[in-house]
DNA sequence: TAGTTGTTTAGCTAATTGGCTAATTAGGTT
DNA sequence: AACCTAATTAGCCAATTAGCTAAACAACTA
């Protein structure tokens, strides 16, 4: 579970693409269109941040929209922190 | 620099020396207990973490101690947070 | 149904990774 | 010097990975 997270981190193409699709849900070829690669190649990037739960894809007619599981990203993120105990600056000093 | 990070903590066995190194400093030898692993594949890891900076080693007459970066730790999530732009929880909040 | 567009799957290759055993280095002891 | 212990480096292997081209699939259009 979390292996598959931090593997999919772990490429600079696919943070990339994550930071991408952090600003609006894209489909496959508007990604291409900020690589070099090839769209098969990109297309291998995409599942496996799927496989990761990270991304989305929904087809829509003729496209597939990918799309950020914001959510999913950010308790990865949190479990980070945990396993390492590292300090949150959690909110949870009102009063 | 950060795909150095990313990859050192793609792999289990490194991210459980990296928890073990939480707890207090240990040399290559007690870290390999908690391993089914051979030393010198341990040795291994020990250098990629070395190489992302996560953790130090220092030669104590015939042993070596690991210790954990934390602040390079710390500061690599946090530049996850940001580079993703989630919410930090900032303890900024204050009126 | 035939064609077109968008995307993925198949199949290949070169590079990287994680594991092993055997050999080496570093330091301390006798 | 000879020896012992702790750890690393060297060298090998199997599995994984990221890239490519070519082929296939999915959905729309004429």
């Amino acid at each position: 579970m979390a292996t598959k997270v931090y593997k999919a981190l772990s490429d600079p193409t696919r943070r990339k693409i994550l930071q991408l699709l952090r600003e609006r849900d894209m489909n496959a070829g508007e990604i291409s269109e900020y690589f070099d690669s090839t769209k098969p190649t990109l297309s291998r990037h995409f599942s496996v941040l799927q496989e990761a739960d990270l991304i989305q894809g929904n087809r829509q007619g003729n496209f597939i929209i990918y799309r950020l599981n914001v959510t999913v990203l950010e308790e990865a993120m949190w479990a980070m922190m945990d396993m390492f105990k590292l300090e949150h600056r959690g909110n949870d000093d009102e009063k």
